[in-house]
RNA sequence: GAGGGCGUAGCUCAGCCUGGUAGAGCAGCGGCCUUUUAAGCCGUAGGUCCAGGGUUCGAAUCCCUGCGCCCUCACCA
């Protein structure tokens, strides 16, 4: 006889093994074994316990179900009053309204033969009572086999306790999914910041702050692509999977393609798509979605992050921090109104208040620098000598580094800072050579026509004045390329590429044109008041379990 | 990458400093209860103290290593 030996994995517990000469385990006996934890055996005994008064404990289509906040607010307090004076005298018609509402049990009171339960859906908690008295004799047994935190349909009569609670007074509950892990603390809810990014689904009914959040993520988002419409950028979608990744200096995802035998690479940025776009006679396009960058985790970076970027032809950088500036302020406005505010609009962000009404406001580069250094950027020997005193490891590398990299190195030690977290501040007129895909100022060659938005103290937007002409492009790729050092970016090579096509479009005549990336997940974070960004995304990449 | 913190019942947390048989609340189970709402009362059960190693007569507790998460800084851009 032929012996299989099948390895399998209870849900808790350590893997064991059985074999086909051994009995099979019996349906009816917990088919999980011992390794089942017992506060799940119970909740499979009262399903069992619903099968067996004839009802599918995981629900059937219910049609006409209301929500709890709708059944809240069609209480009718007369009704209810006329109830409780003559709900007794025979022939009397009851006029409260009868309603079905549906969601997940949260607090379970059982009084014998009077059970109490609070349940919630998406809109917030409601009452329900199911009494011996008035239910049906199956729906009171139903009611007696529910369990915390499963999924429960009532109807009955709205009414008001003589507590002032208001109630669904059922006639009839319905199953409409059973929960077999347990809840969290019913009072702390759940608290783990690990379980409730790895479960989100449990934080987001257990945390109503949470489901508050991406409610408010999903409206900005709503908003900002009405906005975009309402400038009249047109809304495309370029390729996420890329044979070149590029558009920053980032490092990519890489992936194969079967079917053509190719290297794929997830996006870093949309941004040289969009610019085809333009070549292609779009005069105004835009993109929210995904980029993906390989690098390290932190508070304000996932690897996979949400961006919109918009490109205006005919416009330049002032074009786009004026649409950049409108944009966050209708979004702002947006979260305010949620909130029920008014007036000036200043939102929280941790320990600052930030006000987003008034014009963003602007510093150059260079008086940023200045005022964080005490000399002008143009002292190279200056900032060559500052650099070596703030930053030690470099000091072997700093006479041959180029003099703005040197400026640039000395400004994100120090000049960042010097910008009010509470103001929202344009950063203008960056030296060109740190932004090698920019323009220069018409009238300053060795300044960027370029300016990046920080609030509270983060990066949330840069803007350009989009570089078109073909052979400067090429030019800059070629430095780019060329400034790889072999050895130590071996890696790299393996992903930067010279973007022919991107060249060769540019030939063809692309318009000039202003262009910005705002990101979405920061955006988010800083109007809903989250410190994180793991707070603003549905499922933050975790650490795999096993 | 460095430093710090955390990991104990399904959940929320004590206990660790100062080593001596594992604690509470909620949830669960049995019982009572038809206006409760963190329901209440009586009874009861529940543990790989993250994992592995070490010290010790004895380790949740002290030491080392590893894993996971959080925080700060650095790196990257």
């Amino acid at each position: 006889m032929t012996t299989w030996s099948v390895e399998y994995r209870p849900c808790r517990g350590r893997a064991r093994s059985f074999s086909m000469t051994d009995p099979l385990p019996s349906a009816d006996a917990t088919p999980y074994g011992e390794g089942l934890h017992k506060l799940e055996a119970q909740r499979r005994s009262n399903r069992d316990t619903v099968r067996a008064l004839g009802l599918e404990p995981y629900g059937v289509r219910v049609d006409g179900i209301a929500s709890c906040a709708a059944a809240r607010s069609l209480f009718d307090d007369a009704a209810n009053t006329e109830f409780n004076a003559r709900g007794k005298e025979p022939g009397f018609a009851d006029r409260r309204p009868v309603v079905t509402v549906a969601g997940r049990v949260m607090l379970l009171r059982d009084n014998g033969k009077l059970i109490w339960m609070t349940i919630r859906d998406e809109t917030g908690d409601i009452q329900i009572a199911a009494s011996q008295r008035d239910c049906d004799a199956t729906s009171f047994a139903l009611a007696k086999a529910t369990d915390l935190s499963d999924i429960t349909i009532a109807s009955g009569r709205v009414m008001k306790t003589k507590t002032g609670e208001i109630t669904v007074w059922a006639n009839s509950l319905r199953p409409g999914g059973k929960a077999l892990s347990p809840p969290p603390e019913k009072h702390a809810g759940l608290q783990d910041v690990e379980t409730r990014y790895r479960q989100r689904y449990v934080d987001l009914w257990a945390n109503p702050e949470t489901l508050a959040v991406f409610r408010l993520r999903s409206g900005i988002v709503s908003r900002v692509r009405r906005f975009m419409e309402s400038r009249a950028y047109l809304e495309v979608e370029t390729p996420m999977l890329q044979t070149l990744a590029g558009g920053a200096a980032a490092r990519p995802f890489v992936t194969h393609m079967n079917a053509l035998d190719i290297k794929l690479f997830l996006r870093i940025a949309p941004e040289l798509y969009l610019k085809r776009l333009l070549v292609g006679g779009l005069p105004k396009v835009f993109e929210i979605n995904r980029n993906f960058r390989n690098e390290g985790l932190d508070k304000q970076h996932n690897p996979e992050f949400t961006m919109l970027e918009a490109y205006h032809a005919f416009g330049n950088v002032e074009t786009v921090m004026e649409l950049t500036e409108s944009l966050i302020r209708d979004a702002a406005e947006f979260v305010l109104g949620a909130a029920g505010g008014a007036g000036e609009i200043v939102l929280p962000f941790g320990d600052l208040s930030i006000n987003y009404s008034r014009p963003f406001a602007r510093a150059t580069f260079a008086s940023l620098f200045e005022r964080a250094w005490g000399f002008p950027m143009t002292d190279a020997p200056r900032a060559r000598e500052s650099l070596k005193r703030v930053h030690p490891k470099l000091a072997p590398q700093v006479d041959a580094m180029d003099p703005w990299l040197v400026v640039n190195e000395l400004f994100e030690q120090k000049g960042e800072s010097l910008v009010d977290p509470a103001t929202p501040t344009f950063i203008t007129d960056y030296p060109a050579a740190v932004s090698p895909l920019t323009r220069a100022k018409p009238d300053n060659p060795a300044l960027a026509d370029r300016a990046d938005l920080f609030i509270a103290g983060m990066e949330i937007a840069p803007h350009y004045t989009e570089l078109n002409d073909p052979e400067v492009q090429e030019t800059r790729f070629r430095e780019q390329l060329k400034g790889l050092d072999a050895e130590k970016h071996a890696e790299e090579q393996t992903y930067r590429t010279m973007d022919h096509d991107f060249v060769r479009a540019l030939k063809v005549g692309m318009p000039p044109a202003g262009g910005m990336g705002l990101g979405i997940d920061r955006l988010v974070m800083l109007l809903t008041n989250q410190r994180t960004i793991r707070d603003v995304v549905l499922f933050p990449l975790m650490r795999p379990e096993e």
